[in-house]
Order: structure tokens, then C-alpha cells, then sequence
DNA sequence: TCCGTAATAT
DNA sequence: AATATTACGG
């Protein structure tokens, strides 16, 4: 596959993430994401030759915000965003449509509240479809300028009207999961689950899951927690361990 | 599907 | 640097 994604150098693509970063930064208006932007493009002036992908996403974002700066956007948006449409699973084109539709609106949601956390499992759901459905393809085609192709081919990344719509990598910045803040309380309900279950090394996410009787903690969420647990714990294992080396090979010599 | 681990992101 | 999320293979 001769595709863009595999000219791609690791330069250009660290600082594609660095401009994504700038672009999404939270709390930040639409003026400030522009300014950022057109900072972040006089940077790369000089290179374009070199990063021609980094000024093409940096003026596709720029054109983009400031449609959005410039519309008043509050009768589009009622038009464009419609919550009463049920939603569909198939995967049919307009079931597709809808779900653009529902991710544009939690990505400007967002935007304007930030952390704030998707309680309608229905979006949930939705965040997931689309997500498996981005995992199935090559993750850069979310790069891709309007109009190029999916490396499946399937059908055409072209925003079907006027309406301004969020470059895809913005889009995949608001999917990102909420952090899950781990308070001691709930590490401490962790470390008892443990202990109930034979210990860091036997005992298995799910299980622990279960134990703690939290629900909205996720299995993902107790697995991650702890593998973390589980290095620490072999961390202070040998460091114990160096300590003894050297306190025995003190008395060694100290008998000597 | 679930788990463990490695790679990434914050 | 620590800690959380995501990707990936078994």
C-alpha cells in the first residue's frame, strides 16, 4: 500500500499530534483556537515542503473555526442537531448521517463544558459504534482532507452541506474517555478486594470489578489500576531485594 | 469475551 | 514522572 500513511515520517507526525493538542486545548474560545492555529502555521511556514499534511490540517482547522466564529450558529445548529430522531444500529447511510450528527454535538458540548461526563447511554452507544468503527480502519484516515477516500474505500469524507462540521481529529479528541479519578476511598475498596481474592497476582479485574460493588467503574478501568498496583508492588520487591544483597554482602565482608 | 502487557496520552 | 486510556495479541 503505497498510501499516504506510510510516507508519513515520525517528524511530521509528532508534530500533527502537537498541532491536534493546540487545536483542542479545553477551555479555550473559538478566537483563541484561531490564534493558536495561525501561530502554530507560522511555524511550519518555513517547512512546507516537509510538512505539507501539517498545513493542510492547519488550514482546514482554521477554515473550519472560522465559519464557526462568524455564523451565528445557535439556528443552524437547532437545524442541525435534531435529538428527537431515534437512533439506529444498522450502519445503513443515513443511520451514519445520525451518528454524525450525535457526535457533533457532544464534541461541541464539550467544548463549552468541559469534563463533562456522557451520562445518555444512548450517546454512549453511539461513541462506541463509531469507535469500532474507526478502529476497523486505518487510524490516519482520520487525517485525510475532505474528499480523499477510507482505505476501504467505502465512501467519501465530504461534509455533505455547508454546515460546518468538525475536522475528524477534533472529533476523535472529544471521544476520549473522561480520566477516572481514582480518590483513596475507592483504592481502598480496590486493595480490600484484593486481599478478599488471594492477592495482586490472582486476582482478576472482573472479579474485583465485582467486589467493590462500584458501578460505573469499568473492568478496563480496574485492569489498568491494576497493573499499575502490580508494578508497584514489584518495584518495592527489588528494592527490598537490592537492600538485602547489600546488607548480606556487608556481612561478608564485615566477617571477614 | 476477558485478561495481561505494551504503547500512548495527560 | 506518575497515572490513566487505548491497542493488541493470546
Amino acid at each position: 500500500m503505497g498510501s499516504l500513511g506510510d510516507e508519513l515520517s515520525l517528524g511530521q507526525r509528532r508534530h500533527t499530534s502537537k498541532i491536534m493538542n493546540v487545536a483542542v486545548e479545553k477551555g479555550c474560545k473559538l478566537e483563541e483556537h484561531v490564534k493558536k492555529l495561525e501561530e502554530e502555521k507560522r511555524k511550519i511556514q518555513g517547512s512546507e515542503l516537509e510538512l505539507p499534511l501539517c498545513l493542510q490540517i492547519l488550514n482546514d482547522a482554521i477554515s473550519y473555526l472560522k465559519k464557526e466564529t462568524e455564523t451565528d450558529t445557535q439556528p443552524l445548529l437547532k437545524d442541525f442537531i435534531s435529538l428527537s430522531k431515534p437512533i439506529r444500529e444498522e450502519h445503513d447511510e443515513e443511520g451514519e448521517e445520525l451518528f454524525k450528527e450525535k457526535k457533533f454535538q457532544l464534541w461541541r458540548e464539550n467544548d463549552h463544558i468541559s469534563n463533562a461526563r456522557f451520562s445518555d447511554t444512548k450517546i454512549k452507544n453511539t461513541l462506541e459504534i463509531e469507535r469500532d468503527e474507526e478502529k476497523s480502519s486505518n487510524s490516519l484516515y482520520m487525517l485525510l482532507s475532505p474528499g480523499m477516500t477510507t482505505p476501504k474505500g467505502r465512501r467519501k469524507l465530504v461534509a455533505s452541506s455547508f454546515v460546518p462540521q468538525p475536522p475528524p481529529y477534533l472529533q476523535q479528541q472529544a471521544l476520549r474517555k473522561q480520566r477516572r479519578c481514582w480518590t483513596p476511598e475507592l483504592h481502598r475498596l480496590f486493595v480490600d478486594a484484593l486481599q478478599q481474592l488471594g492477592g495482586p497476582g490472582v486476582a482478576i479485574p472482573k472479579q474485583i470489578r465485582e467486589h467493590m460493588q462500584e458501578e460505573s467503574l469499568t473492568n478496563d478501568e480496574v485492569k489498568s489500576h491494576l497493573q499499575k498496583y502490580r508494578l508497584h508492588i514489584r518495584k518495592s520487591d527489588s528494592n527490598l531485594e537490592k537492600q538485602s544483597v547489600v546488607v548480606l554482602g556487608f556481612n561478608l565482608w564485615n566477617s571477614s
